[in-house]
DNA sequence: GCCGTAAGTAACTATACGGTTACTATGCAG
DNA sequence: CTGCATAGTAACCGTATAGTTACTTACGGC
């Protein structure tokens, strides 16, 4: 009797578990994600993503044409996530200090809990931003960034507690950088310095010191 | 007759051009480390690392054993030239504002015209620092840099320029950082800000950049 | 209720790759 | 001069790897 059957005809995703193209994309991309960003493209293993992600290989070509496709989609996604956060900061409400301060913290955070973002980042440098020259999808996300530093810079220029001939590219080079290399470098540092940076009290402490960095930076020269 | 032979008997360097184990092994360690930080350990191959270097596949392995002991041969060979190059920097003849401009600039100096080395850091962290850890001839080279810059903050905090609570690891990061980001990632951020960062221009630019930024943590905060 | 299309499987293939074998040439200590 | 350790060569090998082929199963529009 088919009462007892799984009903078909509800479009809800619980139903069955055989046929759902989404899952499966999802499954690989998230898989794909964790394998590349662990051991780079090439020390990627194809047969170990598709194992990763409990799907039959060929399903890999089905959905992505490639390895180079996969790792492409694994790339917009990552920075996407990235791009589609710092929109949401919405910075704009608080005062320019206190502004700065949420940018660079978040920033921070954001490093420490996506290690594959930093990872992604060092393996498409490796490939000199091959991929990312390709993609069509990923540039845009970058003017609005820039125009939320832009605005932040400026409204502390006009209350003088910021100077006023800062660069926001430059500036976020250098809020990225006091974090990214602190973390992506965080294996080879802790060897040579004989310490553990990952310990979660160092890293509260690497926040602050960023965001005094920063600070310290962006205050308007005393007048001799 | 034995006249026109080149004479065996000189040591000179010059003599017979078979048969010089010192110049195969250095052949070697230079091709290996253009093609390892080209393309990360795993995306290296030993076939064309012995062909770059002019020499046949089996001598890779009867001077380093194997392709990770030839990487960690590359690592250690990497890590020592800018170890070296920093003691003989000579800081203590400066006074501490002139002394950390500097090593800042010499930081940021190295970065640029030493490329590998940053490729080598990336590939060394993808491994969670691995072979460094392996490594015993790396770790005793860094004593010295902590030393260096510990002196220089202790000579600024006693003549009230520098502020007196400084981590000298921490701030060694940050200089390192500043520059470290720039230039390993410069494709990435080159694409998205749509800026070319490796103009010659824009790296001078950015050393005076990165020099305000340190400098200007390290002032003394002001008395309220 | 059937049929075309998209989702999915298993087994296979060509080759690139790290590492080895078996051998030869060189030069220096005695 | 000669024996022997080290430098060097060429051809080879087993396997790991990206990508394919030939086939089966489920879904949804008509």
């Amino acid at each position: 009797m088919e009462g007892s059957l799984p009903k078909p005809g509800t479009k809800s995703r619980v139903a069955s578990p055989t046929r759902d193209p989404e899952r499966t994309r999802a499954a690989i991309l998230r898989a794909a994600t964790a394998e590349i960003t662990a051991k780079g493209l090439t020390g990627a293993r194809v047969d170990a993503i598709a194992e990763r992600a409990g799907v039959n290989k060929r399903m890999l070509y089905h959905y992505f044409g490639d390895k180079q496709g996969l790792y492409l989609a694994v790339l917009e996604h990552t920075y996407a996530a990235i791009r589609t956060a710092e929109i949401g900061l919405n910075l704009t409400e608080l005062d320019p200090v206190a502004g700065m301060r949420k940018l660079v913290l978040f920033t921070w955070h954001y490093f420490i809990d996506h290690p594959e973002f930093l990872s992604l980042l060092a393996t498409e440098n490796m490939n000199r931003a091959a991929y990312l020259k390709k993609s069509k999808a990923i540039r845009p996300l970058h003017g609005s960034l820039v125009d939320l530093i832009e605005a932040l810079l400026k409204r502390g220029a006009q209350q003088k507690i910021f100077r006023d001939d800062v660069d926001p590219v430059e500036l976020y080079i250098s809020i990225a950088g006091l974090g990214f290399f602190y973390m992506s470098n965080r294996h080879t540092l802790s060897t040579i310095f004989g310490k553990n940076l990952s310990a979660s009290a160092r890293l509260a402490a690497r926040g602050e010191h960023i965001v005094e960095v920063v600070l310290a930076y962006l205050k308007p020269v005393e007048k001799t």
